[in-house]
DNA sequence: CTACTTATAGTTTATTTGACAACAAGTTTA
DNA sequence: TAAACTTGTTGTCAAATAAACTATAAGTAG
């Protein structure tokens, strides 16, 4: 199968080969004013016309699924360093009702103020909807939806992988208020601080917030080479 | 593409469409003195004759990647109710040398003593090896199965599925000894018991230990309806 | 200066974990 | 038949962790 695509150098128009009757979806979570949310694109043609559906595509017959994946994301929010991962194939064989197609699902942690979406040439538009006002999704995305935030509950658990909806500089308030947000509990401010900052993943800055009217917090910022180093030394995260 | 098949019922070959370009490839896991082993099988033609691989097969156009899976067990043991879950797309586009191939990897645990293993048709031959003792896997199968020993791990520990590759009866030592294998850690015998049995999942049995040249433990079985009766309640098992 | 809000530090109690001793119930050996 | 041995099972205790809550600090707004 023959499918066109824009180069990334030239931006004209090119023809691949890709992969037959297997696409990609992807979801793209995102994290602002306390709540998570997820990207959508609304379909702009075919069956589905009008309808909220994961951003997708098509697999290239020269690249990996996981590089696939990247390419998809860069069509779609001109985002580059996310953090990606696959959650597994979706294949029910009616999932998509005009031909027998499988799905790989993907997760994307993105840190919304970074950048911005712009609505690629296969999605008439594209928002971002907090996790629980989400729309009803074509085919079996919503089954995708699911899966994907019972994995990113327990990715977050056990990996520091939280800061990649922050931005680089951050709260410990935020910090805490995404943890609740993701796994859905309450937390106590005190303890979560000193669990946090105990496992010196965190290098504090000499910065503090700005704009808010009352006393402000310290910034923090996650260190990717801290925690490389902790893990060789056997350290676990786990919250 | 057409594939054969054994038909279940007449024995008698029969000829199915399948998804192109799409595999099943499965690590099934035994346990047995105290060691954690995966089956795998020996390929009787084509390029890696010789060679070990996972068991593998098609999808047929008409039946889920799950039901793949479980046909895919059947066929090759004789198994049926056997735990199975998926573990992720593999698709380097290198990763089989003839064609671009993507494969859906699965794992399933299996209760050994249950079960003969019966070389399918696409083996020559098929046998058990000691996790730690496995040959050169062909294709990326070494990258899969280091894949499912890695999600075995972290199941094992977030859910019961632990039983699935004892006895029926068991005794609390090997359900230790089971953990200790698949985790690779050493556990005292008093405090695994304590924690155990504290979660109230095991039923104790009037019935001890046969055939052992010291004192028989008791033998104690895990009960599904319990297990879901207490996370109904907002249990939530976790070693 | 006072009220208010959030940050941050400290305290106290309950719970869990880990290490180990002690005893029980069988088997083997002498 | 008794002692030695092996593994099962129960008990104890100190240390570490987690949870709940109090107190104080630092800033803003009126």
């Amino acid at each position: 199968m023959i499918k066109d695509f824009i180069d990334e150098e030239s931006g004209e128009k090119v023809k691949h080969a890709v992969m037959n009757a297997i696409t990609i979806d992807c979801v793209i979570f995102g994290f602002e004013g306390g709540k998570l949310e997820v990207l959508l694109v609304q379909h702009g043609q075919g069956i589905s016309k009008g309808e909220w559906g994961l951003p997708g595509g098509w697999i290239k017959k020269t690249e990996s699924i996981d590089s696939a994946a990247h390419r998809l994301l860069q069509e779609l929010t001109d985002i580059d360093d996310v953090y990606l991962e696959q959650l597994k194939a979706f294949g029910r064989p009616d999932r998509y009702p005009l031909d027998r197609v499988i799905t790989i699902g993907y997760y994307a942690l993105v840190k919304k103020e970074d950048y911005n979406v712009k609505a690629g040439f296969t999605a008439s538009d594209a928002r971002w909807y907090k996790i629980n006002e989400l729309p009803d999704l074509i085919y079996d995305h919503g089954e995708i939806f699911k899966f994907s935030l019972k994995q990113l509950r327990q990715k977050v658990r056990q990996a520091p992988v939280g800061f990649n909806l922050l931005p680089e500089k951050f709260t410990l308030l935020q910090l805490m208020q995404l943890y609740e947000e993701i796994l859905n509990v309450e937390l106590d401010k005190p303890n979560f601080r000193r669990k946090f900052l105990k496992m010196k993943l965190l290098k504090g800055l000499d910065e503090k917030q700005k704009g808010v009217s009352h006393r402000a917090a310290k910034l923090y910022k996650f260190d990717p080479e801290i925690y490389k180093k902790l893990t060789e030394k056997g350290f676990n995260f786990e919250f």
